[in-house]
DNA sequence: TAGAATGAAAC
DNA sequence: GTTTCATTCTA
């Protein structure tokens, strides 16, 4: 193993040819190519398809943690994706074809060219990375991609969302993680098939190659992340998601997704600093919260208010959460498998993976008040206009510089949010510890409860109330979590909730839990901790 | 240069 | 179990 190309030192078996092509696995090409790949060596099995090359340039086979840091020698370092095409026919998606595997595949006559859903792109995949990109050593080999990087890439460089849609790649990567997500299994297998190839094709051409990632120590501690301000609509990204896999593309998707906005109400979403999410929690570094972290000072007056012990299941004390998403994990996602599906947990398996950790201070993080700031010129007496939701968004996120609580690090909190579908349904509960004043009407009330729609009477200007809201594991994560809270201001032990009350959502239904209709689940007023 | 996504592979 | 790094490009 000594000698790798990341490792430290040189090695004495550097690869020499800087250039090489890798033929990799596709299924139907519909862009019009301009390239004529070099003699295809993919697998017999799959000699039939067609000839995407990803090319890996003028790269060396050594490199070391030195010249990493001094990246001055050799060559230009990427990847990229040609395409052999025969014509040009944009996204098709055939969400019916039985497409091929790399280990089984179809014979030519069986595979459609429509049958991949976001064939690579050819002439943007040049893979000549702008100027912008990370400064790498110019004889650094860089990894080999794996599926999903290769379907970002054909998404991206295929132009598959258009500008007019969206533009920002954080968002985008977002989209093409959702969009990926609801890729028929045989649809992302070929991407799997095509990153395979891709890795044996590196494997022979770097024999001596070794990934040596970084570790820098401490690193994560003083790299605190801090989220993009502004939401991610998470429900635009899965409706865009949608209409893709839907087949919708180019002008039709850009119309669609313009009749989307016109009526969309974008989601509200917290811009808690806070970095973690649920898959961060699970993935990222273990680092506690510092013991400079300001303590909770929203609830200030009472003395910090706890939660009650949590009923665990077991005899040990219920651990933050970790266990709930060992849960989540299907014993299918092992390596290789992007599906995370969960099938049918058991009540009971819910109940422990919502179990707050015993000292969980409360959800004063996450509480807000709030005023209408306009009255609603909408003839639903529940609805809230912009304004309004603006104002809401800017009472949440005052809670901003709130400290990092366990709940922070249990969800994701990109994406609690406050269902704005919900304005409907008030939760108007009794706020101890509000300062805020009654106003023209107050909403508030001495017990926790909720009032339906026919009993809540029509928002004013200046009215105060307390409002629902919903808290969602990472979508990416098959826990998603549906708990309206009876009231925000008061801490809430999930454990003691009737197992009942919880719902769930398996991926394949998150996105569609962001969607208005999916979220209905309402409780009876839960025992409040500390009133 | 962080951030978004997922996944492979190294610590 | 945790971290890095493959891709892309904007803010």
């Amino acid at each position: 193993m000594a000698g790798g190309p990341e490792r430290d030192g040189p090695s004495s078996h550097q690869v020499l040819d800087f250039r090489y092509k890798l033929y990799v696995i596709l299924l139907s090409i519909p862009f019009a190519t301009p390239f004529h790949p070099s003699p295809i060596t993919y697998p017999a099995s799959l000699a039939h398809l067609p000839s995407p090359v990803v090319t890996f340039q003028n790269m060396p086979a050594d490199r070391t943690r030195g010249s990493k840091r001094n990246a001055a020698e050799g060559l230009d370092s990427t990847w990229s994706v040609q395409i052999d095409a025969p014509k040009q026919q944009g996204i098709a998606f055939a969400p019916n074809v039985t497409p091929g595997t790399f280990n089984d595949p179809p014979s030519p006559t069986d595979v459609p060219s429509e049958s991949m859903l976001f064939p690579l792109s050819v002439n943007e995949v040049s893979g000549k990375r702008n100027g912008h990109s990370k400064k790498k050593p110019e004889n650094h080999i860089p990894r080999p991609p794996n599926a999903f990087i290769l379907f970002r890439s054909s998404f991206i460089k295929g132009q598959v969302v258009t500008s007019d849609v969206e533009t920002n790649h954080s968002t985008l990567s977002k989209i093409v993680g959702l969009t990926w997500a609801k890729l028929p299994h045989e649809e992302r297998q070929k991407w799997h098939a095509m990153a395979k190839a891709a890795q044996e094709e590196h494997k022979r051409k770097y024999p001596e190659y070794a990934f040596r990632p970084l570790h820098s120590k401490g690193k994560a501690e003083n790299k605190r992340k801090v989220r993009e301000v502004g939401p991610k609509d998470m429900t635009r990204c899965a409706r865009i998601a949608e209409l893709l896999v839907e087949g919708k593309k180019g002008e039709q998707l850009s119309e669609a997704i313009a009749e989307f906005d016109k009526h969309h109400v974008p989601q509200i979403i917290t811009r808690f600093e806070a970095p973690i999410t649920a898959r961060a929690y699970r993935r990222s570094s273990s680092a506690p919260v510092p013991d400079t972290e300001p303590k909770p000072t929203f609830l200030s007056a009472s003395s910090p208010r706890r939660m009650s012990k949590p009923r665990a299941t077991s005899t040990e004390p219920p651990s933050p959460l970790t266990e709930g998403y060992s849960d989540c994990q299907s014993p299918s996602s092992s390596q290789g498998d992007s599906d995370y599906f969960y099938e049918s947990p058991s009540p009971s398996s819910l109940a422990t993976m919502y179990t707050l950790p015993s000292t969980n201070p409360s959800f004063e993080t996450f509480s807000f008040n709030a005023t209408v700031a306009a009255p609603s010129d909408s003839c639903d007496p529940f609805s809230v206009n912009n304004q309004s939701q603006e104002s809401l968004f800017d009472a949440f996120s005052n809670s901003s510089s709130a400290p990092r609580t366990p709940v922070h690090d249990m969800f994701d909190t990109s994406s609690l949010s406050l269902n704005t579908s919900q304005f409907g349904n008030f939760g108007v509960g009794s706020s101890p510890y509000s300062s805020m004043p009654s106003t023209p009407q107050d909403y508030s009330s001495s017990s926790a409860h909720l009032l339906s729609g026919a009993e809540v009477p029509a928002m004013q200007a200046g009215d105060h109330f307390s409002a629902n809201f919903d808290l969602f594991m990472d979508p990416n994560y098959s826990c998603g979590y549906h708990q309206p809270m009876t009231d925000p201001f008061v801490a809430q032990d999930f454990s003691t909730m009737p197992k009942s009350d919880f719902s769930y959502y398996e991926r394949t239904d998150l996105a569609g839990s962001y969607h208005e209709s999916a979220q209905s689940t309402y409780l009876p007023p839960i025992p409040a901790y500390g009133l």
